[in-house]
DNA sequence: CTTTTTTATACCCATTCGGGTATAAATGTA
DNA sequence: TACATTTATACCCGAATGGGTATAAAAAAG
């Protein structure tokens, strides 16, 4: 799963719009569009505050994972 | 397994130094240092191109995986 | 079709990353 | 101890992130 998909689909789940989720990640509503966006370029720190409300952080994972 | 701790293993499993892994991966040995001395705020594409060397890329991970 | 909600793009700009280099500290070895 | 290798810290600076806001586009609801 990408991290970009992930986000989507998890703020989904939680039925959140962009902007809430901004709000409780407390990052800025431009950085959670740039990541459901696919953005690289992003700052780590960020990218864990937002999955860190699902329960999830960064890590590495084996690059030919099966998209599920 | 923490992202640092994981970066730093790998390339001792794979003897290189900390320049030469920064030469393979393609960005500076400034920021080699600071990612496996787990430095939060790091851009995403360039942790990718360092863990892509081993065959891994960035991920969601759930928090609570023990250490292993 | 109209209205509302949600998502996407553009601009300005302070903050900070990342590269390179130099230097120091640490680790390992004879 | 002395020497070599590896790793860590400090400085300067161009480049890019990220926040905020405004606006436009798209999607959903009526």
């Amino acid at each position: 799963m990408l991290l970009h998909s992930f986000v989507k689909q998890k703020r989904k789940a939680a039925d959140l719009t962009q902007p809430e989720l901004a709000e409780k990640a407390g990052v800025g509503l431009r950085f959670v569009r740039e990541l459901e966006q696919g953005k690289e370029s992003l700052r780590l720190d960020k990218v864990n505050q937002v999955l860190k409300l699902f329960g999830y952080e960064v890590g590495a994972t084996p690059i030919n994972r099966d998209n599920l």
